[in-house]
DNA sequence: ATAAACTTTCATTTATTTTTGAAAGTTTAA
DNA sequence: TTAAACTTTCAAAAATAAATGAAAGTTTAT
Protein backbone atom coordinates (compact mmCIF):
# COMPACT_ATOMS: atom_id res chain seq x y z
CA UNK A 1 0.00 0.00 0.00
CA UNK A 2 1.43 3.32 -0.89
CA UNK A 3 1.00 6.73 0.86
CA UNK A 4 -1.85 8.03 -0.84
CA UNK A 5 -4.18 4.96 -0.49
CA UNK A 6 -2.96 4.47 3.14
CA UNK A 7 -3.87 8.03 4.02
CA UNK A 8 -6.95 7.86 2.31
CA UNK A 9 -8.03 4.48 4.71
CA UNK A 10 -6.94 6.16 7.21
CA UNK A 11 -9.05 9.16 7.17
CA UNK A 12 -12.56 6.90 5.86
CA UNK A 13 -11.82 4.86 8.98
CA UNK A 14 -11.59 7.70 11.47
CA UNK A 15 -14.59 9.21 10.11
CA UNK A 16 -16.46 5.88 10.00
CA UNK A 17 -15.32 5.56 13.73
CA UNK A 18 -16.51 9.42 14.32
CA UNK A 19 -19.88 8.41 12.93
CA UNK A 20 -20.28 5.62 15.74
CA UNK A 21 -19.35 7.88 18.47
CA UNK A 22 -21.90 10.69 17.94
CA UNK A 23 -19.48 12.90 16.06
CA UNK A 24 -20.66 13.35 12.33
CA UNK A 25 -18.74 12.23 9.67
CA UNK A 26 -16.93 14.81 7.97
CA UNK A 27 -15.84 16.06 11.14
CA UNK A 28 -14.31 12.66 12.17
CA UNK A 29 -12.64 13.13 8.76
CA UNK A 30 -12.09 16.64 8.89
CA UNK A 31 -9.73 15.56 11.89
CA UNK A 32 -8.30 12.64 10.67
CA UNK A 33 -6.70 14.43 8.12
CA UNK A 34 -5.68 17.26 9.95
CA UNK A 35 -3.61 14.82 12.67
CA UNK A 36 -1.61 13.44 10.00
CA UNK A 37 -0.94 16.08 8.66
CA UNK A 38 2.70 17.39 9.41
CA UNK A 39 2.41 21.04 7.83
CA UNK A 40 -0.73 23.26 8.57
CA UNK A 41 -3.74 22.87 6.12
CA UNK A 42 -6.14 25.53 4.49
CA UNK A 43 -9.71 25.27 4.22
CA UNK A 44 -9.46 24.91 -0.07
CA UNK A 45 -7.50 21.37 0.73
CA UNK A 46 -9.78 20.12 3.33
CA UNK A 47 -12.01 20.89 0.75
CA UNK A 48 -10.16 19.46 -2.32
CA UNK A 49 -9.03 16.28 -0.43
CA UNK A 50 -12.54 15.44 1.28
CA UNK A 51 -14.32 16.15 -2.09
CA UNK A 52 -16.58 18.24 0.20
CA UNK A 53 -18.30 22.14 -0.28
CA UNK A 54 -17.23 25.24 1.14
CA UNK A 55 -19.85 25.03 3.65
CA UNK A 56 -19.61 22.09 5.15
CA UNK A 57 -15.80 22.23 5.70
CA UNK A 58 -16.26 25.79 7.25
CA UNK A 59 -19.57 24.52 9.67
CA UNK A 60 -17.00 21.34 10.63
CA UNK A 61 -13.97 23.51 11.11
CA UNK A 62 -15.70 25.67 13.80
CA UNK A 63 -17.47 22.88 15.55
CA UNK A 64 -13.82 21.19 15.92
CA UNK A 65 -12.73 24.43 17.12
CA UNK A 66 -15.53 24.49 19.85
CA UNK A 67 -14.53 21.31 20.76
CA UNK A 68 -10.51 22.78 21.62
CA UNK A 69 -9.55 20.17 19.48
CA UNK A 70 -8.53 22.17 16.04
CA UNK A 71 -6.93 25.21 16.07
CA UNK A 72 -6.01 27.83 13.34
CA UNK A 73 -3.07 29.08 12.23
CA UNK A 74 -1.87 31.90 10.40
CA UNK A 75 1.11 31.89 8.01
CA UNK A 76 2.72 35.44 7.51
CA UNK A 77 2.54 36.83 4.02
CA UNK A 78 -0.93 34.74 3.55
CA UNK A 79 -3.95 35.90 3.72
CA UNK A 80 -5.81 32.34 4.36
CA UNK A 81 -6.03 30.86 7.58
CA UNK A 82 -4.63 27.16 8.01
CA UNK A 83 -5.78 24.36 10.72
CA UNK A 84 -4.13 22.02 12.72
CA UNK A 85 -4.99 19.43 14.92
CA UNK A 86 -4.47 18.64 18.26
CA UNK A 87 -1.96 15.82 18.24
CA UNK A 88 -1.21 15.00 21.78
CA UNK A 89 -3.60 12.50 22.06
CA UNK A 90 -3.81 11.62 26.14
CA UNK A 91 -4.80 15.93 25.77
CA UNK A 92 -7.05 14.85 22.67
CA UNK A 93 -8.83 12.17 24.96
CA UNK A 94 -9.35 14.63 28.02
CA UNK A 95 -11.07 17.09 25.71
CA UNK A 96 -13.44 15.08 24.00
CA UNK A 97 -14.10 13.55 27.29
CA UNK A 98 -14.48 16.58 28.91
CA UNK A 99 -16.78 18.10 25.92
CA UNK A 100 -18.90 15.26 25.92
CA UNK A 101 -19.21 15.45 29.88
CA UNK A 102 -20.40 18.60 29.61
CA UNK A 103 -22.67 17.84 27.12
CA UNK A 104 -24.63 15.06 27.56
CA UNK A 105 -23.63 13.56 30.58
CA UNK A 106 -24.26 16.40 32.65
CA UNK A 107 -27.55 16.98 31.17
CA UNK A 108 -28.75 13.28 31.76
CA UNK A 109 -27.05 12.78 35.33
CA UNK A 110 -29.40 15.72 36.75
CA UNK A 111 -32.32 13.87 34.69
CA UNK A 112 -31.58 10.91 37.03
CA UNK A 113 -31.09 12.72 39.93
CA UNK A 114 -34.55 14.36 39.53
CA UNK A 115 -36.74 10.85 38.44
CA UNK A 116 -34.70 9.26 41.22
CA UNK A 117 -36.20 11.48 43.60
CA UNK A 118 -39.77 11.39 43.38
CA UNK A 119 -41.88 10.38 46.04
CA UNK A 120 -42.08 6.30 46.14
CA UNK A 121 -44.77 6.02 48.03
CA UNK A 122 -46.96 2.86 47.69
CA UNK A 123 -46.30 0.35 45.19
CA UNK A 124 -43.07 -2.13 44.65
CA UNK A 125 -42.76 -1.23 40.98
CA UNK A 126 -42.24 2.77 42.24
CA UNK A 127 -39.94 1.45 44.80
CA UNK A 128 -38.11 -0.67 41.71
CA UNK A 129 -38.12 2.46 39.81
CA UNK A 130 -36.61 4.83 42.45
CA UNK A 131 -33.89 2.48 43.35
CA UNK A 132 -32.69 1.47 40.08
CA UNK A 133 -32.89 5.01 38.51
CA UNK A 134 -30.85 6.13 42.25
CA UNK A 135 -28.31 3.36 41.36
CA UNK A 136 -27.87 4.46 37.81
CA UNK A 137 -27.14 7.95 38.88
CA UNK A 138 -24.56 6.78 41.52
CA UNK A 139 -22.78 4.59 38.09
CA UNK A 140 -23.17 7.61 35.79
CA UNK A 141 -21.72 9.52 38.18
CA UNK A 142 -18.35 7.68 38.67
CA UNK A 143 -18.16 6.48 35.13
CA UNK A 144 -18.21 10.33 34.28
CA UNK A 145 -15.06 10.48 36.80
CA UNK A 146 -12.88 7.87 35.15
CA UNK A 147 -10.98 9.46 32.85
CA UNK A 148 -9.81 11.79 35.63
CA UNK A 149 -9.08 8.85 37.74
CA UNK A 150 -7.13 7.33 34.92
CA UNK A 151 -5.14 10.86 34.50
CA UNK A 152 -4.40 11.01 38.37
CA UNK A 153 -3.15 7.52 38.43
CA UNK A 154 -1.15 7.91 35.36
CA UNK A 155 1.03 11.06 37.09
CA UNK A 156 1.29 8.58 40.24
CA UNK A 157 4.11 6.70 39.84
CA UNK A 158 3.80 5.41 43.27
CA UNK A 159 0.67 3.97 42.91
CA UNK A 160 1.73 2.54 39.43
CA UNK A 161 4.30 0.68 40.92
CA UNK A 162 2.60 -0.54 43.81
CA UNK A 163 0.08 -2.00 41.65
CA UNK A 164 2.48 -3.79 39.29
CA UNK A 165 4.38 -5.00 41.87
CA UNK A 166 1.27 -6.57 43.08
CA UNK A 167 0.28 -8.30 40.31
CA UNK B 1 -43.50 14.72 39.69
CA UNK B 2 -45.25 11.99 39.87
CA UNK B 3 -44.27 8.31 38.76
CA UNK B 4 -45.97 8.38 35.50
CA UNK B 5 -44.46 11.07 34.54
CA UNK B 6 -40.81 10.83 36.12
CA UNK B 7 -40.56 7.25 33.93
CA UNK B 8 -41.28 9.16 30.69
CA UNK B 9 -38.60 11.27 31.37
CA UNK B 10 -36.00 8.44 32.11
CA UNK B 11 -37.04 6.38 29.19
CA UNK B 12 -36.54 9.72 26.98
CA UNK B 13 -33.56 10.82 28.44
CA UNK B 14 -31.72 7.37 28.21
CA UNK B 15 -33.24 7.40 24.44
CA UNK B 16 -31.79 10.27 23.50
CA UNK B 17 -28.22 9.35 25.36
CA UNK B 18 -28.71 6.40 23.44
CA UNK B 19 -28.63 7.83 20.32
CA UNK B 20 -25.66 10.34 21.38
CA UNK B 21 -23.73 7.53 21.92
CA UNK B 22 -24.37 4.68 18.11
CA UNK B 23 -27.12 3.20 19.68
CA UNK B 24 -30.32 4.22 18.05
CA UNK B 25 -33.22 5.73 20.32
CA UNK B 26 -35.59 3.16 19.97
CA UNK B 27 -33.41 0.20 20.96
CA UNK B 28 -32.16 2.70 24.26
CA UNK B 29 -35.67 3.54 24.88
CA UNK B 30 -36.64 0.43 25.28
CA UNK B 31 -34.13 -0.98 27.33
CA UNK B 32 -34.57 2.09 29.91
CA UNK B 33 -38.21 0.91 29.88
CA UNK B 34 -37.18 -2.79 31.07
CA UNK B 35 -34.25 -1.34 33.13
CA UNK B 36 -36.60 0.74 35.74
CA UNK B 37 -39.57 -2.46 35.42
CA UNK B 38 -40.14 -4.50 38.19
CA UNK B 39 -41.34 -6.94 36.09
CA UNK B 40 -40.86 -8.60 32.55
CA UNK B 41 -42.55 -6.83 29.91
CA UNK B 42 -44.49 -8.20 26.81
CA UNK B 43 -43.61 -6.79 23.61
CA UNK B 44 -47.40 -6.02 23.85
CA UNK B 45 -46.77 -3.47 26.22
CA UNK B 46 -43.72 -2.23 25.22
CA UNK B 47 -45.22 -1.36 21.73
CA UNK B 48 -48.13 0.63 23.83
CA UNK B 49 -46.01 2.09 26.43
CA UNK B 50 -43.12 3.33 23.38
CA UNK B 51 -46.00 4.18 21.01
CA UNK B 52 -44.15 2.57 18.55
CA UNK B 53 -45.08 -0.45 15.42
CA UNK B 54 -44.70 -3.90 15.97
CA UNK B 55 -41.62 -4.51 13.38
CA UNK B 56 -39.98 -1.92 15.00
CA UNK B 57 -39.97 -3.20 18.83
CA UNK B 58 -39.30 -6.86 17.55
CA UNK B 59 -36.16 -5.73 15.95
CA UNK B 60 -34.89 -3.82 18.35
CA UNK B 61 -35.82 -6.60 20.80
CA UNK B 62 -33.71 -8.60 18.66
CA UNK B 63 -30.72 -6.23 18.67
CA UNK B 64 -30.64 -5.64 22.11
CA UNK B 65 -30.84 -9.71 23.16
CA UNK B 66 -27.70 -9.74 20.12
CA UNK B 67 -25.81 -7.77 22.72
CA UNK B 68 -26.69 -9.59 25.53
CA UNK B 69 -28.47 -7.17 27.37
CA UNK B 70 -32.11 -7.92 27.28
CA UNK B 71 -33.42 -11.53 28.23
CA UNK B 72 -36.13 -13.36 27.31
CA UNK B 73 -38.21 -14.73 29.63
CA UNK B 74 -41.37 -17.43 29.37
CA UNK B 75 -44.33 -17.32 31.85
CA UNK B 76 -46.33 -20.71 32.95
CA UNK B 77 -49.40 -20.48 31.07
CA UNK B 78 -48.82 -17.75 29.26
CA UNK B 79 -47.86 -18.29 25.28
CA UNK B 80 -46.35 -15.02 24.89
CA UNK B 81 -42.59 -13.62 25.34
CA UNK B 82 -41.38 -11.65 28.18
CA UNK B 83 -38.49 -9.26 27.94
CA UNK B 84 -36.45 -8.40 30.91
CA UNK B 85 -33.06 -6.06 30.79
CA UNK B 86 -29.59 -6.66 32.52
CA UNK B 87 -30.16 -5.14 36.00
CA UNK B 88 -26.57 -4.78 36.83
CA UNK B 89 -24.32 -2.00 35.75
CA UNK B 90 -21.46 -3.23 36.06
CA UNK B 91 -22.30 -6.44 33.98
CA UNK B 92 -23.79 -3.91 31.51
CA UNK B 93 -21.03 -1.74 31.39
CA UNK B 94 -19.17 -4.84 30.56
CA UNK B 95 -21.52 -6.41 28.10
CA UNK B 96 -22.08 -2.90 25.83
CA UNK B 97 -18.11 -2.18 26.22
CA UNK B 98 -17.32 -5.46 25.48
CA UNK B 99 -19.58 -5.12 22.03
CA UNK B 100 -18.26 -2.10 21.17
CA UNK B 101 -14.98 -3.14 21.00
CA UNK B 102 -16.04 -5.90 19.00
CA UNK B 103 -17.72 -4.06 16.49
CA UNK B 104 -15.98 -0.66 16.22
CA UNK B 105 -12.68 -0.63 18.14
CA UNK B 106 -11.01 -3.94 16.89
CA UNK B 107 -11.69 -3.10 13.06
CA UNK B 108 -10.41 -0.15 13.40
CA UNK B 109 -6.94 -0.94 15.31
CA UNK B 110 -6.84 -3.28 12.07
CA UNK B 111 -6.47 -0.79 9.88
CA UNK B 112 -4.75 1.36 12.36
CA UNK B 113 -2.00 -0.84 12.11
CA UNK B 114 -2.03 -1.65 8.07
CA UNK B 115 -1.61 2.10 7.55
CA UNK B 116 1.06 2.83 9.84
CA UNK B 117 2.74 -0.41 8.21
CA UNK B 118 3.20 1.50 5.01
CA UNK B 119 6.84 1.36 3.15
CA UNK B 120 7.71 5.05 4.46
CA UNK B 121 10.52 5.57 2.31
CA UNK B 122 10.85 9.34 1.70
CA UNK B 123 9.01 12.47 2.73
CA UNK B 124 8.88 14.22 6.51
CA UNK B 125 5.29 13.89 5.62
CA UNK B 126 5.09 10.38 4.97
CA UNK B 127 7.46 10.15 8.18
CA UNK B 128 5.01 12.40 9.87
CA UNK B 129 2.14 9.83 8.73
CA UNK B 130 3.59 6.52 10.20
CA UNK B 131 4.85 8.15 13.23
CA UNK B 132 1.10 10.04 14.31
CA UNK B 133 -0.66 6.15 12.94
CA UNK B 134 1.70 4.58 15.13
CA UNK B 135 1.17 6.09 18.05
CA UNK B 136 -2.77 6.13 17.55
CA UNK B 137 -2.40 2.35 17.22
CA UNK B 138 -0.94 2.19 20.86
CA UNK B 139 -3.31 4.33 22.25
CA UNK B 140 -6.19 2.97 20.89
CA UNK B 141 -5.39 -0.55 21.73
CA UNK B 142 -4.61 0.61 25.58
CA UNK B 143 -7.98 2.79 25.72
CA UNK B 144 -9.47 -0.28 24.47
CA UNK B 145 -8.35 -2.29 27.19
CA UNK B 146 -9.14 0.17 29.76
CA UNK B 147 -12.65 -1.41 31.53
CA UNK B 148 -10.76 -4.58 31.68
CA UNK B 149 -8.21 -3.05 33.95
CA UNK B 150 -10.74 -0.86 35.73
CA UNK B 151 -12.24 -4.67 36.51
CA UNK B 152 -9.18 -5.86 37.68
CA UNK B 153 -8.64 -3.06 39.63
CA UNK B 154 -11.81 -3.03 41.21
CA UNK B 155 -11.60 -6.67 42.65
CA UNK B 156 -7.91 -5.86 43.99
CA UNK B 157 -8.50 -4.98 47.40
CA UNK B 158 -4.73 -4.26 48.35
CA UNK B 159 -4.36 -1.96 45.27
CA UNK B 160 -7.36 0.15 45.89
CA UNK B 161 -6.24 0.28 49.88
CA UNK B 162 -2.49 1.50 48.94
CA UNK B 163 -3.80 3.91 46.38
CA UNK B 164 -6.08 5.67 48.73
CA UNK B 165 -3.77 5.77 51.61
CA UNK B 166 -1.39 7.69 48.87
CA UNK B 167 -3.57 10.34 48.22
C1' DA C 1 -53.71 -31.69 10.60
C1' DT C 2 -55.60 -27.28 11.70
C1' DA C 3 -56.06 -22.92 13.32
C1' DA C 4 -55.18 -19.54 16.73
C1' DA C 5 -51.63 -16.83 18.90
C1' DC C 6 -47.88 -15.01 18.45
C1' DT C 7 -43.07 -13.19 16.14
C1' DT C 8 -40.13 -11.90 12.28
C1' DT C 9 -39.06 -9.97 7.92
C1' DC C 10 -38.50 -6.52 4.57
C1' DA C 11 -40.18 -3.31 0.79
C1' DT C 12 -41.98 1.05 1.32
C1' DT C 13 -42.71 5.33 3.76
C1' DT C 14 -41.37 8.77 7.05
C1' DA C 15 -38.21 11.35 9.82
C1' DT C 16 -33.71 12.97 10.74
C1' DT C 17 -29.28 14.40 9.63
C1' DT C 18 -25.98 16.11 6.60
C1' DT C 19 -24.49 18.62 2.58
C1' DT C 20 -24.72 22.03 -0.82
C1' DG C 21 -24.04 26.49 -2.82
C1' DA C 22 -25.21 31.05 -3.46
C1' DA C 23 -25.73 35.21 -0.94
C1' DA C 24 -24.21 37.90 2.90
C1' DG C 25 -20.52 39.05 5.80
C1' DT C 26 -15.70 40.15 7.02
C1' DT C 27 -11.02 41.45 6.60
C1' DT C 28 -7.07 43.38 4.44
C1' DA C 29 -4.23 45.83 1.03
C1' DA C 30 -3.75 49.64 -1.71
C1' DT D 1 -13.21 53.89 0.12
C1' DT D 2 -13.05 50.21 -2.72
C1' DA D 3 -12.52 45.82 -4.29
C1' DA D 4 -10.33 41.50 -3.97
C1' DA D 5 -9.75 37.48 -1.13
C1' DC D 6 -11.44 35.08 1.85
C1' DT D 7 -15.16 32.95 5.51
C1' DT D 8 -19.76 32.20 7.36
C1' DT D 9 -24.61 31.47 7.17
C1' DC D 10 -28.75 29.16 6.18
C1' DA D 11 -32.74 27.69 3.21
C1' DA D 12 -33.25 24.04 0.22
C1' DA D 13 -31.78 19.48 -1.57
C1' DA D 14 -29.77 15.09 -0.94
C1' DA D 15 -28.43 11.30 1.67
C1' DT D 16 -29.01 8.36 5.45
C1' DA D 17 -31.29 6.10 9.11
C1' DA D 18 -35.37 4.52 11.35
C1' DA D 19 -40.23 3.13 11.47
C1' DT D 20 -44.28 1.13 9.56
C1' DG D 21 -47.37 -2.59 8.66
C1' DA D 22 -48.89 -6.27 5.99
C1' DA D 23 -47.45 -10.71 4.64
C1' DA D 24 -44.77 -14.67 5.76
C1' DG D 25 -43.10 -17.55 9.27
C1' DT D 26 -43.27 -20.13 13.64
C1' DT D 27 -45.02 -22.38 17.62
C1' DT D 28 -48.44 -24.55 20.43
C1' DA D 29 -52.92 -26.41 21.84
C1' DT D 30 -56.53 -29.22 20.46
Amino acid sequence: MEFKEAKNKFVQTWGALGSQWGINKTMAQIHALLMVSSEAVSMEDIMEELQISRGNASMNIRALMDWGIVYKEYKVGERREFFTAEKDLDELAVKISKERSKREIKPALKVLKEVSSINANATSEEKHFVDQTKKLYDFVLKADNVLDKITEYKDNWLAQILVKFMK
